[in-house]
DNA sequence: CGGAGAATTGACGCTTTTCAAATACAGTGG
DNA sequence: CCACTGTATTTGAAAAGCGTCAATTCTCCG
C-alpha cells in the first residue's frame, strides 16, 4: 500500500529560500536582491531524522529551509511531545533563540533536508543596513506567529477530522504560494506518529480519522505523497478561514517610508 | 464567595510600557530611552468588555498595552473560540495585522485597559533610524511567539489540571518580571468562560478542574484575584520549564555589532 | 424588584485514549 | 530463498477525560 517513504525531498525546493520568503511579504528591488544574496552561502544538509536543533542545546545560528520539511517540536518532562510547526522550504527555524541562544525548541528533519546557515552577526548587518529587509523579516516573523496561533485554534477547538483536513489545505496552499505544489499532488513526509505528536492526538486515532477522510473521498495519503482529491469540501470540513494565510503584503506607502527614513 | 469583579486595573500598569518591554530583551541607553519617548503618545482607555480589534476588520494601528489585560482570540465559523494569549502591560497587540491591514484576531478588554497607539509610519521610522531598536522588537516578537509554542504544547499535550497549573505558572511569573505581582497574590480578571476558551475546555470543565486545584491547596481564585499557594507544587504539576521564559536579553556584543554597522 | 450575566453543580454521553493484539511490510543474516 | 526482526498499519474493547444538557444560586445593575 505504501509508497515512496520520507527521503529524497522529491521537488520541494527553493534556490533563494529568503528571497522567496521575504517576497512574499514585500516587493524586492534588485538592490534587496542584491543584499540578499551577499548573505553566507554556506549550506548543511540532513538526512531525514537528522536533529538541527536541540531543545535546551547550546544554539548560535538560524537557517533558513531550502529544500524538505523541519518538525520543530517541545516535550514535556515525561516525554509528551508537541509538534509546534511544520517548517518548509523558505520558513526560518530557530529564530527565537537569537534572544537567549540557547533552543527552546527540538528540530529534527522529516525528510533530507538542506538549509542556508545565517550568524546572528549577519542578520543583525542585514537589518541595520537594509531597515526595510529587518522590516521584512519582522513581518514575516509575525506572520508566522499568526498562523501558529491558528494551529493553536485548531488543537484547542477543532475536532480530529476538522484538525486534519485543515492541516491539509494549509499545507496545500503553503507549497502552492512557493509554486512546489503540483496540481493536486504534495509531497508530506510524515509519519503517523509525527501526524499525531503535531495534531495533539495518538497515533491510533490518527490512523482512524485518517481512513475516514479516506473513505470519504477527500484525500489519499500514500507514503510521503498526499493527494488532495476535493480541496473545497476540505476546506469547509476543516473550517478553513483565508484570513490568515492570504498573501498579505506590505503595502508600498510603507515600503517608501522606509526608504524615507533611511536617507 | 467572588469579590471584586473585571474592571480597576488593580494595580497592573506601566507607565513607559514599551521601554519596559524592550528592556527585557535588550539593556536601554538613555538614547534609546529618548527615542522611544518621541514616539506618539496618544493613550486610548477601553472599558472591561470593549473590543479593541475585530477579526476581520481593517486595522491601521498597533497597541501596546499600559495597563489592564487583553484577551486575544480566534472564531471558527460555527462560533467555537480559542483565545490565544492573554495580553498584559507592555504587550503589543495586532502585530500581525501590520502586514495586511486586516486583523487576523479579535482583541478584547477583559479589564479596563490602557493603550498607547502606534501607528505603522512610526514603527518603520524607528526600526529605519535605530536598527538595533528594530531588532530589539524583532526578538521580543520571537520571545512572544515562543510562548505560544509552549501553550501550544499545553493545549496539544497537558491534561486539564496539568493546564490551569502551567496558565497560573507563567502568570505569577510574567507579571513579576514587569515587577507587577505582589508576593502571591495577583491580578486575573478572567471569566471562566473566557479561561475555557484560552484552554481549550468547556467552562464546565474548567469549574471541575478549579476545584481540584483549589481542595489540593495550591491556588486560590476569588473574583478577579488569583492567590498562588504553592508555586513550586503549581510548577512541577504543570510541568513547568523554565527555559522559554528566562529573561533572555541580547548579548552585548551583538550591540556593539549593531552600533557599528548603523555608522 | 426584576433581569442578565456569572458562578456552580449533577447526570449522562461522546470523543479520544489506553491496553492489547493481529496483520503487513522492509531489511538482515543464514 | 527463507525464517527472523523491527517497524508501520490496522482493528477491537474498555476506560478516562472532557463535553453536553439541564437546573440552581449568586451578584450586579438598572
Amino acid at each position: 500500500m505504501s509508497g515512496t517513504r520520507g527521503g529524497g525531498g522529491g521537488g520541494v525546493r527553493l534556490d533563494r529560500p529568503l528571497e522567496t520568503k521575504l517576497g512574499l511579504v514585500m516587493t524586492l528591488s534588485d538592490d534587496d536582491r542584491a543584499r540578499l544574496r551577499s548573505l553566507s552561502e554556506t549550506e548543511l544538509r540532513f538526512r531525514r531524522g537528522a536533529a538541527l536543533l536541540s531543545e535546551g542545546a547550546e544554539q548560535d545560528a538560524v537557517y533558513v529551509l531550502k529544500a524538505g520539511w523541519v518538525g520543530c517540536a517541545r516535550h514535556l518532562s515525561d516525554g509528551r511531545r508537541q509538534i509546534t510547526r511544520f517548517a518548509l522550504p523558505g520558513d526560518v527555524v530557530g529564530f527565537d533563540a537569537l534572544v537567549q541562544h540557547v533552543s527552546t525548541q527540538d528540530a529534527s528533519a522529516l525528510s533530507d533536508v538542506t538549509v542556508v546557515v545565517l550568524r546572528p552577526a549577519e542578520l543583525i548587518d542585514l537589518a541595520a543596513s537594509a531597515p526595510h529587509l529587518g522590516m521584512a523579516l519582522l513581518w514575516a516573523t509575525a506572520k508566522d506567529e499568526s498562523a501558529l496561533a491558528e494551529r493553536l485554534a485548531s488543537i484547542g477547538r477543532r475536532f480530529a477530522l476538522e484538525r486534519l483536513a485543515h492541516l491539509f489545505v494549509e499545507t496545500r496552499l503553503r507549497l502552492e504560494a512557493l509554486g512546489l505544489a503540483e496540481e493536486d499532488r504534495l509531497h508530506f513526509p510524515v509519519t503517523k506518529e509525527q501526524l499525531a505528536d503535531a495534531m495533539g492526538l495518538t497515533t491510533i486515532h490518527i490512523y482512524r480519522t485518517l481512513r475516514r477522510l479516506t473513505e470519504s473521498g477527500l484525500v489519499r495519503l500514500d507514503g510521503a505523497w498526499l493527494e488532495i482529491l476535493d480541496l473545497e469540501a476540505l476546506k469547509r470540513l476543516g473550517k478553513f478561514d483565508d484570513l490568515y494565510i492570504v498573501p498579505g503584503r506590505i503595502p508600498e506607502a510603507s515600503r517608501r517610508a522606509v526608504r524615507r527614513a533611511k536617507d
